[in-house]
This record gives structure tokens, sequence and C-alpha cells, in this order.
DNA sequence: GTGAAAGGTTGCCGATATGGCAAATTCACC
DNA sequence: GGTGAATTTGCCATATCGGCAACCTTTCAC
């Protein structure tokens, strides 16, 4: 008989060792590689040849990981639904939907390191820079939507195809986190907890309908 | 003394006169072209010399109008922000900000002529089948949110740098349209009726603020 | 009308990007 | 250590992106 295959080591192996490693520091290498050379020269003074000699890949290699400059810029954010999936999974079991939403994302920008604060800021500056960069954003974020409302389908038992409910709620997370992204950003001043509390407070206001201000 | 210059004709000259009239017909004939094109041969075997061939202009011309083939074919569903804005303007002084989008966008669809509204089901089918075209569509969408979270910034006078609610509102109305479409588009016997209540019903679970239904 | 200015279209063309294919290299596993 | 699978790379054909300048059409003032 045999065995799981999956019983080679103690620790941490990521899935099946070096190659999967590699394969993630490669593409982690040219992100970053897009990302500065981007801050340094602005996007359209930037070539994929020239983010492939930084990263030191040829730029067939590129192409294989990215199809292109703007999704390699974008990427270097970091956010990749697997990022989510696993602790929304969890969440959601307990809480209402839009509840494990607001536990999981204030989760995960709470423990951000300050370096990844700056990233995200800077990143902020760029996509507000570059609208090619924004609606790259869009379809990742659009991505992460998908995903999520997939576990909300699955979790309440409603059909992605004939209810709308997981749609709208998928909606609401990701429409919170970039609200709080986008105000948090125009305040350079403000820190992770701020940031933290606009996220709440963006699916507070979902829940409680986003009810119209006081007029003025 | 000369007179105000747009007094030339009584009826129905768009803005300017014949220069803006080609201009749109240029526009709507590559679009035309390419979602035509698309449908029959699938986006990978269309060139954006065929489109141009077909349409009858130099694909100079075409990069004048359209950055990639993409953009050409997303654009012939229709949907500028301009066919929203004034409707949206109008509605938002009179009642709530989501009341308005739900009167707003109730009404475009119910409006729609049959030919439009097989065009939005054939859109909604390439849509879903070529992820390049739902990127697109999605930057699309997002234009038209930030037209919308302008309006509603400047009737309530919340600051969009600052405050969150137009970023949540305008996110809310353009789920709820998104929603409602690919729902709607899932059942191809359902009709323009149908579709104008699947929106209405979002808009009211946003108000509702998302209730989670009953577990199962 | 008529002529001049403004705006649109086109051809030309270089810089880049895209992606198939096969050879070369690297890693997993026994 | 050796073998098979996965990854990287070079080569290269096809396609897109846009600047520039010439040409054509509409607009506007007189």
């Amino acid at each position: 008989m045999v065995m799981s295959a999956e019983e080679t080591s103690p620790d941490e192996v990521p899935a099946q060792g070096l190659r999967e490693l590699k394969k993630q520091m490669t593409r982690g290498a040219i992100a970053a590689a897009a990302f500065k050379l981007t801050l340094e020269k602005g996007l359209d003074h930037v070539t994929v040849e020239e983010i492939s000699r930084v990263a030191i890949v040829s730029p067939r290699t590129f192409s294989n990981y990215f199809s292109s400059k703007e999704e390699a810029v974008v990427s270097a954010g970091g956010q990749d639904p697997e990022q989510f999936l696993p602790a929304f999974r969890e969440a959601v079991r307990e809480v209402p939907p839009l509840e494990a939403l607001r536990e999981v994302f204030a989760d995960y920008f709470m423990n951000l390191t300050d370096d990844q604060l700056d990233q995200i800021r800077q990143m902020l500056g760029l996509v507000v820079q570059y609208p090619s960069l924004l609606d790259v954003q869009a379809a990742r974020f659009g991505n992460l939507e998908a995903e999520l409302r997939g576990v909300v389908a699955e979790h309440t038992g409603a059909d992605e195809e004939t209810e709308m409910y997981p749609w709208l709620v998928a909606s609401a997370g990701i429409a919170a986190v970039r609200a709080a992204l986008r105000v948090w950003g125009a305040s350079p001043a403000d820190g992770r907890d701020k940031l933290v509390k606009l996220v709440q407070e963006a699916l507070s206001l979902f829940s409680a309908g986003l009810p119209a201000p006081a007029p003025r």
C-alpha cells in the first residue's frame, strides 16, 4: 500500500518542496522589481525587459508568470485570496457573513507589519496615478470577491446562479475594504488602527442598511 | 451681436453638430463590429485589423477610439455613465440615495428594447466566457461607480476623500446591478420585468442591511 | 459663398508585448 | 546516481500601442 505522500517532513514544507518555494520566490522577485521600478521611473518608462533584468529572469519567464507589467506591479501588493479564505471559511461558521468579513479583514490589517503598511500606501498612490493599474487592481478584487461569494453560497446553501444574496454580501465586503483603503490613504498620518477602524465602520454601515446621513 | 450659437436647429442635434455625430457613429460601428465578430468567431480569433475592416476604418483609427479589442467589445453594451447621471442627479434630490438608485436603474432596464435586452444577454455570455472581457467590464462599472459616487458626495456634502459613505452607496448600486444581471442571465426565460424586479430587490436588501437568511 | 482654423482620419513605422515550440536546466523520488 | 516531471530559456512569428506628419472634413466668421 502507498501512503498519503505528504508525510515526508515534520515542519513547514509548503506543499511539495523546493520547487513550489522557488516558484513563489520567482514570482515575488518579479513583482517586487516591477513595483520598485514603477515607483522610481513611472509606469510607462518601465518595460517587461527591464523588470526581467532586475528580477534576474528572462523576459520569457516574465510572461510565464504575468500577462502584463500592470499585473506584476499590482500583484506586489499581496492580498491573494488564499490569504483570507481559510479564515473566512472558519469565521462564517460562527457568526453571520457580514460579521465574519469584519473579523477577517480587521484581523488581516491589524497584523500587517509597518513595511507592509507602507507598501500599501505606495500602492494606493500608484493606483490613483495610473488608471490602468486601477483596472487591474479591480480585477484582482473581483477574483477575491468571487472566492468570498463561493464561500458564502456554500455556507448559506444559496445557489450563486439563482440567488443574489452571495453576490451582495461578497460585494459589500470588497466595497468596505476598498472604501476604507482609499479614505485611509488620503490621511498620511493615520496608522494601522485607523485603517482597522474604517473597515469595521464600513461593514457596520452595510449592516445598518447604509442610512442616509442627516441632510445639510 | 452674435447669437448663442446653439440655436441652429430645432430638434435633436446632439451637442455640436455633424462632427460629434459622426464620431459617435464611428465609435458605435467599431464597437458593433467587435461585438459581432467576437460572437461569431470567439475573442481570440478576432484581430483589431479585422474589426477595423468590418467597421470600415483604418486600424489606426481603431486605436484612436479604443485601446484594445476587449474595450471595443464591452463598450458595445451601452451603459455609459452619461446614461444614468442626469436622472440620478435629479432623483437624489427627491429621495434618499439608495432609493434614487433604485428608481434610476429600474427605469433604465424597464425601458430597454427587446433588442437591447437580447444584446445584454449575449454580452453576459461573452463576459462569462472570457475573463479578459469580465475585467474590462469591471473597469467600466468602476467608472460608472466613480461618477455615481461623485454625485452622492456632491449631494450629501460628504467629502469623498475623508468619508466612506459615498463610496459605499455607489458600490452598493453597482453591486446590485451586477448581481441582478448575473442572476437574471442564468434564466433565459426571464424577461424585462424579472430583471427590474431583481434590481429593486437587491437594493432593498442593501437598505435592509443584508440580513442573513435563515440557516438550514 | 469662401477662406482659414479646428478637429478627425489615415499611413508609416519603431518599440513592445504575447505566446507557441523545443532545447536545456533543475528538482523530486526511488 | 539516475530517471521522469516541472521550470526556465531562446528563438521567433504575429499583434498591439502610439508618435508623427500629411490629408481630408467640418465649423465658423465674414
